[in-house]
DNA sequence: TATTGTTATACTCTATAACTATA
DNA sequence: TATAGTTATAGAGTATAACAATA
């Protein structure tokens, strides 16, 4: 067992850009189709709670969610218990928009492995243990920048 | 043998989503760093080499390394062969900024590996060739968005 | 004419600071 | 006063279109 670490965070580094790669670029950040994401995980949420979620300000929320609303994607409702709260919700639109992606990413990659020897496919499944194992290391979600 | 893709899709976005996390966000756009990248691996490379390797158009990469160049990452120079060439270089600043980013990831990975228990951590380690075969899988480089 | 790069302009996305409305 | 959100402003980063200089 060589525990390379260097050799590993460079495999990580290089997966990342394959991976980005896999759905081609549609003029979505990231931090929109996350936000999209959290609203399908779990239903409506306080535009102040998607901005810490999100890792952006108050402000730059308020925008996106903008965007979004003006594309179709989102929508904002109030709360019935304090004025002040505004409720984002995923739309019909914004649910469509993220199955799309879901169904070209996963074409894509399906495509990509497909062109790998058998053996090199079954190397790859097995794998998925430890992927897994790598994508649940929580970092103290860094989120301090929020003021 | 499951080969369940959506699983594994699902898998490889957390965990583009942890590695991305490594390194605390520090203004460098990720093409920023890409770019310094493909200098520091390749040396001096021709300002419209540098966008097409990006994916991103002649004027993007002009605005870019400006922007490196005037934070003392880079720096242009012209080449002796063709006066409309522009020779783009990495400066040692810029050299000294990639090392400190691929100090500090390495540095937050080998953290939350040591968290896990030996077996997991073995686990991890076996999966790196697996990770390699993922990340060499090449797609046909759709820069086709370059005019 | 074709190629290399820049300039002009516009939009997204982010930040901080100042503000409004409600609690 | 404190909280939820917006508006104002500025800068990074992207695009397309138009341009200048060189081949």
């Amino acid at each position: 067992m060589d525990h390379d670490i260097d050799a590993l965070a460079a495999s990580l580094e290089q997966l990342t850009v394959m991976v980005r790669r896999l759905v081609p670029p549609d003029g979505m950040s990231l931090t929109a189709v996350s936000t999209l994401r959290a609203l399908q995980d779990s239903g409506p949420r306080r535009l102040s709670e998607l901005a810490v979620v999100q890792g952006v300000t108050q402000p730059a929320m308020t925008q996106l969610v903008t965007r979004l609303e003006r594309d179709g994607y989102a929508s904002r409702g109030g709360s019935p218990d304090d004025a002040r709260v505004v409720l984002v919700s995923l739309t019909d639109a914004g649910a469509d928009l993220l199955r799309r992606r879901r169904a070209t990413r996963v074409r894509v990659l399906r495509e990509l492995i497909d062109t790998l020897p058998d053996a090199d496919q079954d190397l790859v499944y097995a794998a998925v243990p430890a992927i897994n194992l790598l994508a649940g290391l929580s970092q103290p979600d860094d989120r301090s920048r929020i003021r």
